[in-house]
DNA sequence: CTATGTAAACAAC
DNA sequence: GTTGTTTACATAG
């Protein structure tokens, strides 16, 4: 089809214009926004039916909204006055009863702060809504994108998968802002995708999904969109290569795939590849074998036959069943992908983001939900105090972006996700950060321009956690390399089907390698496995790389922590999976999270390849570090890269405590967390902190986040355009309390909400007033 | 610049 | 011919 030369087939997802702008022609009229009760009618009802039955048990005044991106989540408004821990406590009974399939993720949100507000400025505008609305409205459409996130973020709970559900919408929140935001590209979305029905039903019935069995083999059609998906099917699939032969070896138990069965998986998955795709494609798939780390190459005992298999820091045992089901869900997009092609004219079209693959993926997308999405009666007012908010995963894509916090776990929330939201995009710029409470630190030095940086370990903080850690600790800088060998780390053994893996590069060059030895590093190593025999073939192999290494072409990507594009997914069932991560020791739910984390970086993105120095690769590496960065990114933290952090248009966000981040949340303490009446105050304020409390402890002294005295970096930093806000995200599944901020910038404002204090809640929730 | 896709040259089996 | 690696180049963001 294209027929470009070079690229004979394009993805099409970068087709898509962002309709953004444009978009008028997209939804004008629709996006315009529908006053929300208009949407869905299905959305609606849902969350009637949620305010209802929140409403019998919760105290009075308190309103609680599904949100409309996210599944399981609902945006729930809390009166000043509102004891807000008893509000907790109830939310989280809730959150267990429902289990996966109910909201288990509460975003809290004060809602009296109009009171509050002194500010002055209220925005008119919003105001009227107040009365107007009480509804909201509901689950829907959320932007696909976010359950990547939400991936992240959710923390290891039960399981993945249903996490991913939950969360997935990220979410947000409500927050809709004003209209302008929201509406478009929500309605958008709904509109074009047509999700409908298969999504929106479905979502709710998200418990669907958690079972899902999925045989990958087939997950076309689990979630019934099947024809959707088949008629993608002879289109180009919106998966990266990379992220198909992860979706390959994911498929298998053993996780482990020889190159001849990977090209039946796909095409035996993408009819595309077997019927319309040119021979080059198995190529191609062969070159990404060979340039991203993640895919390690086993040779089974005997030699003769050698087995694919992803790095386990950097698989995130994404299948294309999970991917498939999120996207449903949250997204539309595939199906949008898929139909809106079709049916939408060009401008009207959404790009298609790599789903998985694009590491700018690590941003989350996120979306707001139009304005009207919340509402809140008129009569309550919340005072803000609580910030709640959200997070989850959002799916960002349009023009900002926003982090996603981590949970709030263990120390710092820190993490922050960029997302951008891109539908909202032409509407407006609203972005979320999320922030730990800690978090902001920013990198003060560091320009942060680059995400990259961020992205490896923006999201990933939480994951790296674990492997962060060690890797720290052991590498020190510098561990020797041989303490690589230690990589041990990498679960390898378990995971690693094969048992006795050699992989290519043994030497791990990656992490440590390109900095230290000359020494051969073959992409990747799990040392202690392989043979001795293998070892010197590797060796070899090492060599010869090494050689090229000093080429600079691209090289193997290394493996970076991950991002979060991808869909999310997290592995769920997996069994073998659960625990790679044996490093995680820290955590609790290590498993998870640290899956998560590494996951994240993983899969689809190619770890940053850091470039050995030597390497071809430019990695533009700001950290010299590693070259493996997966893993190290944590140090980095330390060292000062922000990890998560936020990269506020300035400047980052700061690191994340790293391994803060992850603890746990278990024990989410929130009572004391203070409610902030207004966005401002919460930026002002410091984080509270989850962590310092519970975990602060536990924060290893190096960790510790700059939190506090730092938070006025974000602030600044952010102040020039944005305002912030903030918000407090129950995840019940998690038991975890995220505090998240949002960085809003109104498209109208000049300046920044936060730069006035003004600003309060209600400014970017009109319900609330 | 980066990520990704494509093509192709080579090398080892 | 298959499998792996690399290099080179193109394209989109």
């Amino acid at each position: 089809m294209k027929t470009s030369p070079r690229r004979p087939l394009i993805l099409k997802r970068r087709r898509l214009p962002l309709p953004v702008q444009d978009a008028p022609r997209d939804t004008p009229e629709e996006e315009p926004k529908r006053p929300p009760a208009q949407e869905e009618p299905s959305q609606v009802q849902a969350s009637k039916e949620v305010a209802e039955s929140n409403s019998c048990k919760f105290p009075t005044g308190i309103k609680i909204i599904n949100h409309p991106t996210m599944p399981n989540t609902q945006v729930v408004a809390i009166p000043n006055n509102a004891d807000i821990q008893s509000i907790i406590t109830a939310l989280t009974a809730k959150g267990k009863e429902s289990g996966s399939s109910g909201p288990n993720k509460f975003i809290l949100i004060s809602c009296g702060g109009a009171s509050t507000h002194p500010s002055g400025r209220q925005p008119q505008p919003q105001t009227s809504n107040d009365s107007k609305r009480t509804e909201i409205i509901t689950e829907i459409l959320g932007p696909r994108p976010a359950t990547r996130d939400a991936n992240v973020l959710r923390p290891p709970g039960p399981t993945l998968g249903q996490r991913l559900e939950n969360c997935a919408g990220g979410d947000t929140t409500g927050c809709t802002l004003d209209n302008s935001l929201t509406n478009i590209q929500w309605l958008e979305k709904m509109s074009s995708d047509g999700l409908g029905s298969c999504s929106i039903k479905q979502e709710m019935e998200e418990k669907e999904n958690c079972h899902p069995e999925q045989s990958q083999v087939k997950m076309e059609e689990p979630s019934g969109t099947s024809t959707c998906w088949q008629d993608s099917m002879s289109q180009r699939p919106p998966y990266s290569y990379m992220a198909m032969i992860q979706f390959a070896i994911n498929s298998t138990e053993r996780k482990r795939m020889t190159l001849k069965d990977i090209y039946t998986w796909i095409e035996d998955h993408f009819p595309y590849f077997k019927h319309i795709a040119k021979p080059g494609w198995k190529n191609s798939i062969r070159h990404n074998l060979s340039l991203h780390d993640m895919f390690v190459r086993e040779t089974s005992a005997n030699g003769k036959v050698s087995f694919w298999t992803i790095h386990p820091s950097a698989n995130r045992y994404l299948t294309l069943d999970q991917v498939f089901k999120q996207q449903k869900r949250p997204n539309p997009e595939l199906r949008r992908n898929m139909t809106i092609k079709t049916e939408l004219p060009l401008g009207a079209r959404r790009k298609m983001k790599p789903l998985l693959p694009r590491v700018s993926s690590y941003l989350v997308p996120i979306q707001f939900p139009v304005n009207q999405s919340l509402v809140l009666q008129p009569s309550v007012k919340v005072p803000l105090p609580l910030a709640a908010s959200l997070m989850s995963s959002e799916l960002a894509r349009h023009s900002k972006r926003v982090r996603i916090a981590p949970k709030v776990s263990a120390l710092c929330f820190s993490q922050l996700v960029e997302c951008v939201t891109p539908f909202t995009l032409p509407l407006l710029p609203f972005q979320l950060l999320l922030a730990d409470e800690g978090i902001a630190p920013l990198p003060p030095a560091g320009p942060v321009k680059e995400e990259k940086p961020l992205l490896g370990e923006g999201l990933l903080p939480l994951l790296p956690v674990q492997s962060i850690k060690e890797e720290e600790t052991q590498h020190g800088e510098d561990m020797p390399q041989l303490a690589r060998p230690i990589k041990v780390e990498s679960p390898p053994l378990e995971e690693w089907p094969s048992p006795c893996p050699s992989f290519k590069e043994e030497l791990s060059h990656s992490w440590e390698d390109s900095s230290c030895s000359p020494t051969p590093r073959p992409k990747k190593s799990y040392s202690g496995l392989k043979s001795p025999a293998r070892c010197v073939s590797e060796m070899l192999v090492i060599k010869r790389r090494e050689k090229r290494e000093m080429s600079r072409s691209r090289r193997k990507q290394h493996l970076q922590p991950p991002c979060l594009d991808e869909p999310e997914l997290v592995f769920s069932e997996g069994p073998s999976t659960s625990r790679r991560v044996t490093e995680a020791p820290l955590l609790a739910e290590p498993v998870s999270h640290l899956r998560c984390l590494q996951e994240e970086g993983g899969p689809f993105k190619t770890p940053i390849k850091e470039t050995l120095p030597i390497s071809s690769t430019p990695s533009k590496s700001i950290l010299p570090k590693t070259p493996e960065s997966w893993r190290l990114t944590p140090p980095a933290k330390a060292e000062g890269l922000d990890f998560s952090p936020v990269r506020t248009p300035q400047g980052t966000f700061g690191s994340l405590p790293d391994s803060l981040g992850l603890m746990d949340l278990s024990t989410t303490p929130l009572k004391s967390i203070p409610l902030f009446d207004s966005p401002r105050e919460l930026l002002n304020s410091e984080p509270f902190d989850l962590a310092s409390d519970p975990f602060s402890s536990s924060s290893p002294s190096d960790l510790e986040v700059p939190k506090p005295g730092s938070p006025e970096l974000q602030v600044p930093s952010l102040s020039a355009n944005r305002s912030l806000t903030e918000g407090l995200v129950l995840d019940t599944m998690n038991d975890s309390l995220s505090k998240i901020l949002l960085d809003i910038s109104f498209p109208g404002l000049e300046e920044d909400p936060l730069s006035s204090d003004n600003i309060t809640w209600s400014q970017f929730i009109p319900e609330l007033r």
